[in-house]
DNA sequence: TGTACATCAGTGAACGCGCGTTCACTGATGTAC
DNA sequence: TGTACATCAGTGAACGCGCGTTCACTGATGTAC
């Protein structure tokens, strides 16, 4: 049942797919290494093939949901770097981000968790968390007052999508949504 | 060895002070019953003479930390209420609180956690978030513009510490905190 | 106020279950000649 | 290019452990008279 080289990497893809939408959705400690084998249309045993450990496999995860998010910003190329960005705002302050945990932003959804974690998960997170700052920065010309402005625009969306997934009441997370995307617009 | 029923309340008290602190420290999965019990100096058997289950002490234990930060808003009777206020967001906005998980805000350390968890504990989550927000419309005079500075100032405020928890480098840290005073202050 | 009995807070052993990890095995793939 | 053998991706059973919860028990507390 050996599989060549070209399957074993694809099924290492899908293994850490399903981890990053399985961990983001259920949180890592509720999602079991045979679950996630089991999105990935594997049996457990073979997971170890592919990765040392759970905490491994949440690092890696981790890295892969970023990889995801700012490949997302960059691929918008028909739009110019601004557009795109202002885009990746209005998107990240709705509704669906808020009830959507498996694909949403790792930082807001996993930050609290990776804190206490093992130095490899932290580290992916706090790498994940500056890229993102560094990406905003670029977009917003550079320089110190870009990254200023990229830390409290970042800053301000994830608490933003946090204090809503805290507040049950859609009426007052539309509230809270609206009122960050009104001060994003004004200093963005 | 019954104990007496004032007895019995001051165990519930130290189990639900424990359960309180060791949930945000180390996140609710990472927490066994007999971790809180240990803490609170008895041994696990008796948990369930207080609570009827895990997830019941994670509701009242997140109650019971929102109760403290909002009663210590409003013991700072010596000042009057927009400078408690303000002292208040001066001292969530340090490196202390970053890095103290354990007293740390509920909403920051464990939202992320209780929108995934069942009824009880999400409810728990929901009432605590909506009574910080009436408190602070409530000192910043009340009414619906009392209330949008009230929903932007703690969302700034949730965003730069999850923010500053996921990255790790302190010199970022300290950026990200600055920079979300400087905007509360100015908007406060 | 004293007595007899029911209650029940807390103990510590036990149960059942799911988890992370290991392992023997299979058979297709990769490689050395 | 063909052959013989080593490799190794994936399977499924198994191990050991910690967890949430239950339970029989203890003896001080609370209560009824």
């Amino acid at each position: 049942m050996r599989k060549s080289k070209a399957e074993a990497a694809i099924s290492r893809d899908q293994i850490l797919i399903a981890a990053s939408r399985l961990f983001r959705e259920h949180g890592p400690d509720r999602v079991s290494i045979a679950d996630v084998m089991k999105a990935a249309g594997m049996t457990h045993g073979g997971f170890y093939k592919h990765f040392p450990s759970k905490d491994a496999l949440l690092a890696a995860a981790i890295r892969e949901a970023f990889s995801e998010k700012l490949g997302f910003l960059n691929s918008q190329s028909d739009l110019d770097p601004t557009a795109a960005l202002d885009r990746y705002v209005e998107g990240y302050l709705t509704l669906e981000h808020v009830a959507d945990l498996a694909t949403g932003c790792p930082i807001a959804g996993l930050a609290a968790d990776t804190v206490r974690a093992g130095e490899a998960v932290s580290t992916a997170m706090a790498e994940g968390a500056e890229a993102t700052i560094a990406q905003f920065a670029a977009t917003k010309g550079g320089g110190e007052r870009a990254t200023a402005d990229a830390i409290l625009m970042l800053s301000s969306m994830i608490g933003a999508v946090v204090l809503a997934r805290a507040v049950g009441d859609p009426a007052l997370q539309r509230d809270i949504l609206h009122l960050a995307l009104g001060r994003d617009e004004r200093s963005g």
